[in-house]
RNA sequence: GGGCGGAUAGCUCAGACGGUCAGAGCGCCUCGCUUACACCGAGGAGGCCGCGGGUUCGAUCCCUGCUCCGCCCA
């Protein structure tokens, strides 16, 4: 066995085990109970970021975890086409090749995106296999699989004949680069510093009206001004007309409660085309909706040829220069306010009408609302779901065409006598009519649409299929807080509505990896971590580990490498604490057979400890709280197994020594090490394979092993009691060697250390004490009463020592002095607790019983001092 | 404008029926290459648990106000 655990040289071979073995795969005709996760799909020709690292770890560990429990797991992994996204890529290749998709046609452009599908596709699977996740890789969906695109048809055809799908003209963010409608959901806010421009219309009757606004060329568009009801310093003009300047429009001057009156002047230009709190104003007042730029975000106004074709921001500029000769302009100011930005290619966003399909969301939304409130599908941590029902209680309608060319083609054709309909096979004739001559709609759909059918499109709904009935519904969704809406709200809305039966019950929301900075990571900033670099440099261990131990808290957290780091040494611990055990028992040696009465009490202290481990590691599983799991694991394991029980037992696991007692350590720490390296199976899988392999009786792959379960003996009364000796045994151990060193004496010096042990213990013989504090400290124990030495006091428990460090003369009183203090602390702390009134009455008996025993052996530890010192 | 979350050791973060719960990792200081591990071991320093009120026998934890910092929605 190497001296260092080689990440490197062991990864390959297991991922190879595993495939071999078909760990992933699930058997749909297994008698065991199903457990099912749908892999939230990556962008299909992405690569992996560390949001995916840290949530599809988690879902491994679930999986794996589920496994070893004896479940028939389903880890079903997919990919996404990423529509908006790869389009946005291949137009920029066919840039780079001096040509665009409008050259192309929409035949080749498709063969562009198979051809870059089939480059790319599936590049992300080899990443993930990297990580060591056991998805089911014999189910990989993709979104655009010929069966998954028969679903969204269905679907979609369902929810338009009843008329919860419908077109219509409406205000949508519109991405003039992409030249496609964007969802309230992809919009990413920007702070930009710009220029608020304060205009001055003229108003019938020879008054003026000062307006605000940071878009002076949407004037042209104006059809109102507003103002806050009831705002003083308008009120006499409400009802009239201003003149607008350059057009020459007459727009009514309305009250609206929309208008926020500290704003500007607090009359505002209401423009319906362009912003939609004006279209909502508009609509309320019934003003004229004039649309004055362009699907490019060019200005659309040939009556106006100075400004027609213009870029909007350029017309900015050109119509503010107008209005300062015309005089309307007032002054400007810099202003700061947020911008919304297309979140696929970053472009600012022009919100326009324009025609566009709909998707009526209030009736679709009550059955989610509902199974949230019944707690049907529970959210970790529990507060999303509040965030859930906050979204779905004011839910609005959903924009699901875009006008691009990659993606599901809207299922709806018009023939030429007007009929329309959504259709699941392309038609060939008019389902209506039988009209022949079809037109099909232009648009795709959004990709969110797709994805909102995945737990159960990938299991081949509509069809009835065994891997439906058997894995449908999943158990838990793992996702971040960021798609809640976008995906998971759509998931249960649509799993509800078209299988009867919500698409899970568990949604995991893991923490957002943030920069070290504190800000989002993206790859504009040039600051995002390459998941696989850190596999490189650390092990896929120890960043699966770490994915554990940050992504399921209640906060985001800052990516921090030191973290993984740590996990990367954890690894090399576990790896050599099983060296250890392999040179003293021998490569493959047969687990010794127990014998209970020979069982030292640290072998005991050492079995409740991993009691203790396995039911806390269970209720992390229950809670979905893995933070706590690895804390736990960790701490278990570095430092109550190797730190404490491993030296301790090191002495009989010599040769020579009792056969009885050197079988019950060797038993006592290659069970417990058993224990500990399937717990940790889940979280960090190639170590752990690794090591069991050189254990006695080792399995092929930990997977096929059984979840550990503690023995009930391992909390039985005489355990119990040797756990809590033990615990004063290490305490005792932990304070002469603090006492030592503060005396400068080496950790190597053991022969000048004198110590005598006395105190009542129960389960653990006084001889035995010694024995382990020689051992641990070290220290060589001779009985100090009568060769003149003056000792010091430790008190730990019911153990006490009697310490001599170097010579009588050399004892240096300050260390007891101090400690006096912290005792006169303590004990003032629990004499005034137990003094103050009401609190013997009030505060529950077991608190009481508790200060006053702290208190009775604080005062002990005093008095014993104390005599030492004076003795002195 | 509305809603949510955060503020704990130099850094990154845990924390709990309200009662030795003030913790971990990293960093720092002092020892030590003791036949598993220097990717290590031993010891140590370091915190008015953001600020002000309130509830309580008792508050870092609950309530309230404030100050900063994020995020979401409009």
């Amino acid at each position: 066995m190497d001296k260092t655990f080689q990440p490197g040289s062991v990864e390959p071979r297991w991922r190879r085990r595993w495939e071999e073995l078909e760990i992933g795969k699930a058997d749909v005709s297994s008698p065991r109970p199903a457990y099912v996760i749908a892999l939230p799909p990556p962008n299909i020709t992405g690569a992996l970021h560390m949001g995916h690292a840290c949530g599809f770890s988690i879902q491994d560990t679930l999986c794996r975890q589920r496994r070893m429990a004896g479940y028939e797991v389903e880890w079903c992994p997919g990919t996404d086409h990423a529509a908006i996204a790869t389009q946005n890529v291949i137009e920029r290749q066919l840039a780079d090749e001096g040509t665009s998709k409008e050259a192309l046609g929409r035949e080749r452009f498709q063969e562009r995106v198979d051809a870059w599908y089939e480059e790319y596709g599936g590049r992300i699977y080899e990443q993930m296999r990297r990580l060591g996740y056991t998805c089911d890789w014999s189910r990989a969906r993709f979104t655009l699989d010929a069966a998954y695109v028969r679903s969204i048809r269905v679907v979609f055809k369902a929810l338009y004949d009843e008329g919860l799908i419908y077109r219509g003209p409406r205000i949508v963010n519109w991405c003039p680069r992409d030249r496609s409608a964007i969802s309230d959901e992809e919009i990413e806010w920007q702070e930009h510093r710009d220029q608020l421009y304060y205009l001055r219309y003229p108003v019938e009757g020879g008054v003026e009206v000062e307006v605000a606004t940071v878009r002076p060329e949407t004037m042209l568009g104006d059809t109102g001004v507003a103002v806050a009801p009831g705002d003083a310093r308008w009120a006499a003009l409400v009802g009239r007309h201003a003149v607008l300047p350059i057009t020459g429009r007459a727009v009514p001057i309305v009250e609206d409660g929309a208008v926020r009156p500290e704003f500007g002047t607090g009359a505002v230009k209401v423009t319906p085309a362009h912003d939609p709190t004006d279209y909502e104003i508009g609509r309320r007042h019934g003003l004229e909706t004039i649309s004055v730029i362009a699907p490019d975000g060019t200005m659309d106004v040939p009556s106006l040829p100075q400004f027609h074709g213009l870029p909007a921001e350029q017309a900015r500029g050109a119509v503010a220069d107008e209005l300062r000769k015309l005089g309307a302009l007032v002054r400007k100011e810099e202003y700061v306010h947020e911008i919304g930005h297309c979140d696929r290619c970053g472009h600012v966003l022009e919100p326009l009408i324009s025609d566009q399909w709909w998707v009526s969301m209030s009736t679709l939304a009550a059955p989610g609302i509902a199974a949230a409130e019944r707690g049907d599908i529970t959210f970790h941590p529990r507060r999303y779901t509040d965030v859930y029902l906050n979204w779905m209680r004011n839910i609005r309608d959903w924009c699901i065409s875009r006008q691009i060319w990659l993606g599901h083609a809207i299922p709806v054709s018009t023939c030429a006598n007007g009929h329309r309909f959504a259709w699941v096979e392309p038609p060939q004739r008019c389902h209506e009519c039988g009209d022949a001559r079809l037109t099909n709609d232009p648009d795709v759909l959004d990709t969110w649409f797709s994805s909102a059918l995945w737990p159960y499109a990938i299991f081949g709904w509509p069809e009835e299929t065994d891997d439906l009935r058997r894995f449908y519904p999943t158990d838990v969704l793992v996702t971040g807080r960021d798609i809640i809406f976008l995906w998971v709200a759509r998931m249960i809305m649509t799993g509800l509505k078209f299988t009867g039966e919500k698409p899970f019950s568990q949604v995991m929301v893991t923490s957002i990896i943030q920069a070290a900075d504190g800000s989002r990571m993206s790859k504009s900033k040039g600051n995002v971590v390459d998941p696989l670099e850190m596999v490189d440099r650390y092990g896929a261990d120890a960043v699966r580990a770490w994915a554990a131990a940050v992504g399921t808290g209640n906060q985001d957290v800052r990516f921090d490498a030191e973290r993984i780091e740590a996990f990367q040494r954890f690894a090399n611990k576990l790896w050599n604490v099983t060296r250890f055990l392999v040179s003293r028992l021998g490569e493959s040696a047969a687990v010794p057979q127990l014998d209970p009465a020979a069982l030292q009490v640290e072998d005991r202290w050492m079995l409740r400890e991993l009691a203790r481990l396995v039911r806390d590691c269970d209720s992390s599983f229950v809670t979905y709280r893995f933070h706590d799991a690895m804390d736990r694991l960790y701490e278990t394991a570095w430092h109550s197994y190797c730190d404490w029980y491993v030296e301790m037992a090191k002495l009989r696991m010599r040769d020579g020594v009792d056969e009885g007692s050197r079988g019950a350590a060797a038993w006592t720490a290659v069970t417990a090490l058993d224990v500990i390296l399937r717990l940790l199976h889940p979280f960090m899988p190639f170590v752990t394979e690794e090591c069991a392999q050189h254990l006695p009786d080792a399995a092929p792959t930990l997977q096929r092993r059984p979840w550990p379960e503690a023995e009930l003996w391992w909390t039985g009364a005489e355990t119990e009691r040797a756990h809590e000796e033990v615990t004063w045994l290490i305490d005792l151990v932990q304070r002469i060697r603090s006492l030592r060193q503060e005396r400068g004496v080496a950790t190597s010096e053991r022969d000048r250390l004198h110590v005598h042990v006395g105190g009542d213990t129960d389960a653990m013989a006084l001889d035995n004490a010694t024995r382990l504090i020689a051992e641990l400290v070290p220290a060589t124990i001779v009985d100090v009463h009568g060769n003149g030495a003056r000792p010091e006091i430790v008190v730990a428990g019911a153990l006490r020592a009697e310490v001599v460090v170097k010579s009588a003369t050399d004892v240096d009183p300050s260390r007891a002095t101090r400690r006096l203090k912290e005792l006169d602390a303590l004990i003032s702390r629990f004499t005034a607790q137990l003094g103050t009134p009401g609190f013997q009455q009030r505060a529950p008996a077991g608190v009481v019983t508790d200060a006053r025993r702290k208190l009775a052996q604080a005062e002990t530890e005093r008095e014993a001092l104390r005599r030492s010192l004076e003795s002195g």
